[in-house]
DNA sequence: CACCGCCATGTTTACGTAAACATAGCCACC
DNA sequence: GGTGGCTATGTTTACGTAAACATGGCGGTG
């Protein structure tokens, strides 16, 4: 910078306005620092300006992986909306789901260039590794049922299942059988409870719970069980995913879907109108998941204390082919 | 500092050791400067760390999207890859695959506190913008044809599709289809003309390429015009996702995989082992691309000049069950 | 016992920037 | 024409850290 205002004639204070944008620097004069500083390659340090002004204008992510749909698309969703509010998005992976995995993450957060924090991941895990945030830090949680303590953006789990229940009820099945997530995991869990509350509600029995890992191949475990029972005319899967599993277990015991079980998804992957046959499923809005996080951030860095609370996306059933009236007895 | 310096007894520059794990402080000292840390909940400013010791610590990573799974593994595997060593990853998407978005993404770079970068990113867009890294930054290209300027780490395209079209004509197959990427993919492209030289090789008809965009809907689409030729055996697919829908197009013209028409894939995406039927596909090791991207990057920033040149991953066919010998006519 | 050298710790300084304050020149208005 | 205020630019300073250099005390060795 000192060189840029030597070879300009003027102040480094002045290159500083320019480089800033701020106003109060005359035209002529303006063009001269822009002059030298392209004949210099000059380009502020970031480190410094970061230094001087106690801030980074950078969020930190914290996930354990990018492998499951709804991760990857919900981190890109945050980097874009970051972009736009001139923000950096910095990827903070946690090497396993473990506290040690989670503590290790944190720690590295201590010593990171963020000004927030948003957090992908369970929060019991948050819970079992007894971490302190740094005093201060805005965080915003997504996936979790932390709302007694953080803001959380969420997709309305919930308000899904039912709407997948209760659409698998109304073309007549007597009950609806369930391929959950890992008991672990927050949505699977609130998943599965809307589940059961819509059987419930309707009087139905409400049979037990299968359970997956989110993978296709742990779905598919669970639909060779799911296959071997005659009974069983529906299935709500907790997602695609699982649900790619299911339909091939149930294809290959010569079970056909619709024709006699039906099966709905949950996320709404891309993939998942290609599906044999095409997948009815709830859609997951993950733009506006991480349109919020950011928002809900950017008003804390911004602002005063971030609210508690959880603020729910809705989710919309899309129909498609995987479903159907039971097959009359 | 100063204050944990105060309350324990002793200078800054003793607590700097204690903090940065330098040696030459006694056991008694440590002990007491780490107690003083802990009171006060200090922890080091990395904006002024970075100022004084002029790294980052931090690689930026350049990309369009994480929605196809390759990138986000490959993201995945740089960031976990990158933790280990002790650097944060910062992720700069790309508005759109457009010049102007290209440029945006590098002018924000320049303002990036990184020290090198990793471009996940066809090149031609990088020519078609003639945009300037800062010169000196270091820089490690993935999925491009870059080798004559850059250091650049890919999977070995070529070979893959070899084994694929290869291991469809052992089957006894007369010649075989190609769903292709993107023209402006380069690793589209690659693929394509291994295809291609291998068919040449053989001395078998080179049919016409049908294109996609990596979708499963593009790739139904392209299924649906190779359905209706009944004279189609065998598809080589350039990536899962696509070889989905071409499952589900030949599915719905009643076309058995694999009895009568053959399919293998690219990528070994996980779920790609529950497609209707497991499909058989080119296994690309992204996690080893990652891993080579951050140490061909590091040794860069550590040492001198990146070399250009092309480092190939290679890759692994995987025998699953939409591949057999062609129906006996 | 004196001197040397080494080890633990302290002092000084600079990294590049932008806010706060200082100054000088100019114009307008009475 | 003098005074006040405003605008464009310059000067000083501090942000928090770690390298480089300085110091002092202690043990070993001749």
């Amino acid at each position: 910078m000192a060189d840029v205002a030597r070879l300009a004639g003027v102040s480094s204070q002045t290159v500083s306005r320019v480089s800033t944008g701020h106003p109060g620097v005359v035209e002529s004069t303006r063009q001269v620092v822009l002059d030298a500083m392209r004949e210099l390659g000059y380009r502020p340090n970031s480190a410094a300006r970061a230094l001087k002004l106690g801030e980074f204008r950078t969020i930190g992510v914290i996930l354990f992986t990018l492998a499951t749909t709804g991760n990857s698309r919900t981190v890109e969703a945050i980097a874009t909306q970051a972009a736009l509010e001139g923000y950096a998005i910095t990827l903070i992976p946690v090497a396993a789901p473990t506290q040690d995995g989670v503590l290790g993450a944190f720690t590295r957060l201590g010593e990171l260039a963020v000004d927030g924090v948003i957090v992908i991941m369970e929060v019991h895990l948050l819970d079992a590794t007894d971490l302190t945030l740094p005093p201060g830090m805005p965080v915003v949680v997504v996936d979790s049922d932390a709302g007694d303590r953080y803001p959380v953006v969420d997709t309305d789990q919930a308000d899904g299942a039912r709407q997948a229940v209760r659409h698998l009820l109304a073309l007549g099945h007597r009950t609806v059988r369930h391929v959950g997530g890992p008991a672990e995991s927050f949505s699977a869990e609130r998943r599965a409870q809307a589940w059961r509350a819509v059987l419930a509600d309707a009087g139905r029995p409400v049979p037990p719970v299968e359970r997956g890992d989110w993978s296709a191949a742990s779905g598919y475990r669970a639909g060779r069980r799911l296959a071997a029972d005659p009974s069983c005319t529906a299935v709500f899967v907790a997602n695609d995913q699982m649900a790619l599993g299911v339909l091939r277990a149930l294809h290959e015991h010569g079970r056909r879907v619709p024709g006699q079980v039906s099966v709905v998804g949950f996320d709404d992957i891309p993939d998942a109108a290609s599906y044999l046959p095409p997948l009815t499923t709830v859609h997951q809005d993950f733009a506006e998941v991480g349109r919020r996080c950011v928002h809900g951030l950017l008003d804390q860095i911004r602002g005063e204390r971030g609210t508690p609370g959880t603020e729910l996306v809705p989710t919309v059933l899309i129909h498609r082919s995987s479903t159907a009236a039971p097959a009359s007895p």
